[in-house]
RNA sequence: GGUGGCGUGGCCAAGUGGUAAGGCAAUGGAUUGCAAAUCCAUGAUCCCCGGUUCAAAUCCGGGCGCCACCUCCA
């Protein structure tokens, strides 16, 4: 398995710290709005990543926490007119935040399920961990990391060597490349790329006691908190969308490589933005779509997935309907082959092409996700397989384990329809059965009324070698 | 201004040294009562200009274009 590694730009071997498990880390949403398509790519990668290591052989303990505390609008220059998100949202809607981050998260945790994202080990809450982080802080103004001014605590970044290690960003560079937007205008900070680890504000709802007074902690610090008390001090993977590499990614690092003094994560991996009309989607801009809004358009979440897996994670990924359409129909080829091509096939002689197409497909498959999880690679695989199988039209117990084999690679990507119990309502079997009776007279005419009809009920037929099939449309 | 990424056929997209996977769309053919599905066939001087090499989409240098981050953002 070869991975991409922000921390050193590159694709590197991936050596999980104890053999055989991993443990990894996905940096999950902020919960005062409803999660768009966008905020979904950097969890499909993470359930990507799940998955294909599963499917590898590795123990995977997935942990994703749930930002409800907010952030702050302005983290360097706070002021007093300084909003958190969650607060700005919640006095719009004169609710309580606790109450709007509660809803949030189970709108996520249902856009989850839309998507068929098995659940993380646990979706630690920033709010649940406000001790941990306090003693965090403390440690680092006790190993001179961090400094209080005025009931606000900062990291000290001039003290943490490695600072601009992931994103390039080192304070130097920041300097140089300010171009008049990093100011100096707190002056309770020591520099102006000292970030808050804790924030004195009367005005914020969310309030805490801490040594430094009421006050709510800065961002970065619950993920550090969090990812040392469900995984410890060294991650195997720490995950997260392309924004979080600066400052998020970078903070992280500092705060706990200055406490632990040790590797805080190991690997770090983040997809690219997902973008629409040329640029990135955005829940402070205004083009984006949520998960229902999509599902009222007719798309269902196995299209989502397959829209958002098919090409590689790294990179740019542009959105349009049109193209949502183009992975519906791709989804439809793989969906076509398992429901149909491959069901009742006749019984016949044995092919030895079949096993051996097998093989090869499972290879190719496995080769491409262990290249950096190459999934379009291992989606090409896939096509290239089933056209193989439908040129050579396996039997009935090879068509089986060609169905056996596709399910297989699908606890990957997750988007086959589990064939249930297929049943049609009794009049529409009559329809069928009249339609059928139509066509042995050659009634065209009533036949294709029939056909079309139930068309229009979403059930098309289809007039096989085997007979008359059906599929909900 | 700094930092990171991207530029491959109509659209999307793999591929990072040996002469371009795959999908969507389109057209023709096979099959079909007609369709659908399926199978077969058809399309690329890989943004530009230099350079290295027996050999470059792939490496090096220089351009051009696009995106993002540097402020909350997946």
């Amino acid at each position: 398995m070869k991975l991409h590694n922000t921390l050193t730009g590159k694709v590197e071997p991936f050596i999980p710290l104890q053999e055989g498990e991993v443990r990894m880390y996905n940096c999950g949403p902020t919960v005062y709005k409803r999660q768009h398509l966008g905020n979904f790519r950097a969890f499909i990668t993470a359930d990507l990543l799940r998955r294909t290591l599963t499917y590898l052989g590795y123990r995977v303990t997935q942990i994703m926490n749930i930002t409800d505390v907010g952030h702050l609008t302005e983290d360097d220059v706070a002021d007093a007119s300084g909003e958190d998100k969650l607060q700005k949202i919640a006095k719009e809607r004169k609710l309580d935040p606790w109450e709007i981050a509660r809803e949030q998260e189970q709108f996520f945790k249902d856009d989850l399920a839309a998507l068929h994202i098995p659940p993380a080990d646990e979706y630690p809450r920033a709010t649940d961990h406000i001790p941990e982080m306090i003693a965090m802080i403390e440690t680092l103004i006790e190993k001179g990391h961090a400094y209080e001014a005025d009931g606000n605590v900062y990291f000290s970044v001039e003290s943490f060597p490695g600072y601009g290690k992931l994103s390039g960003n080192t304070p130097d560079k920041l300097e140089a490349g300010a171009g008049g937007r990093v100011v100096a205008d707190r002056d309770d900070k020591r520099s102006p790329h000292d970030f808050a680890l804790w924030k004195r504000d009367p005005k914020h709802l969310m309030q805490w006691d801490s040594p430094w007074g009421k006050g709510f902690p800065g961002w970065h610090i619950e993920c550090s908190a969090m990812s040392h008390k469900y995984l410890g001090e060294t991650l195997d993977i720490h995950t997260g969308g392309p924004d979080n590499i600066f400052p998020h990614h970078e903070c992280e690092i500092a705060q706990s490589e200055s406490i632990f003094n040790k590797t805080f994560t190991r690997y770090w991996v983040h997809c690219g933005w997902l973008e629409i009309g040329g640029g990135k989607m955005s829940k402070s801009k205004g083009e984006m779509y949520t998960l229902p809004e999509l599902f009222e358009m007719g798309y269902d979440g196995r299209d989502l997935r397959m829209f958002l897996t098919r090409q590689s994670y790294g990179g740019p990924l542009p959105f349009d309907l049109d193209l949502l359409d183009q992975a519906k129909a791709e989804r439809g080829r793989f969906q076509n082959f398992v429901s149909y091509e491959m069901r009742e096939r006749p019984e016949g002689p044995d092919n030895p092409a079949v096993g051996a197409a097998i093989d090869a497909a499972r290879a190719a498959f496995r080769a491409a996700l262990e290249d950096n999880i190459n999934t379009a690679g291992a989606m090409a695989a896939l096509h290239t397989f089933t056209t193989e199988i439908n040129r050579i039209g396996p039997n009935r117990s090879e068509a089986e384990n060609v169905i056996a084999f596709m399910r297989e690679c699908d606890a990957v990507f997750g988007i086959l329809d589990p064939d249930g119990a297929r049943s049609l309502d009794e009049e529409i079997e009559q329809l069928i059965a009249e339609r059928q009776a139509a066509r042995d007279k050659k009634n065209w005419a009533r036949s294709d009324e029939i056909r079309d009809e139930l068309l229009a009920r979403g059930i098309e037929l289809l007039d096989t070698a085997q007979g008359v099939r059906w599929k909900k449309t």
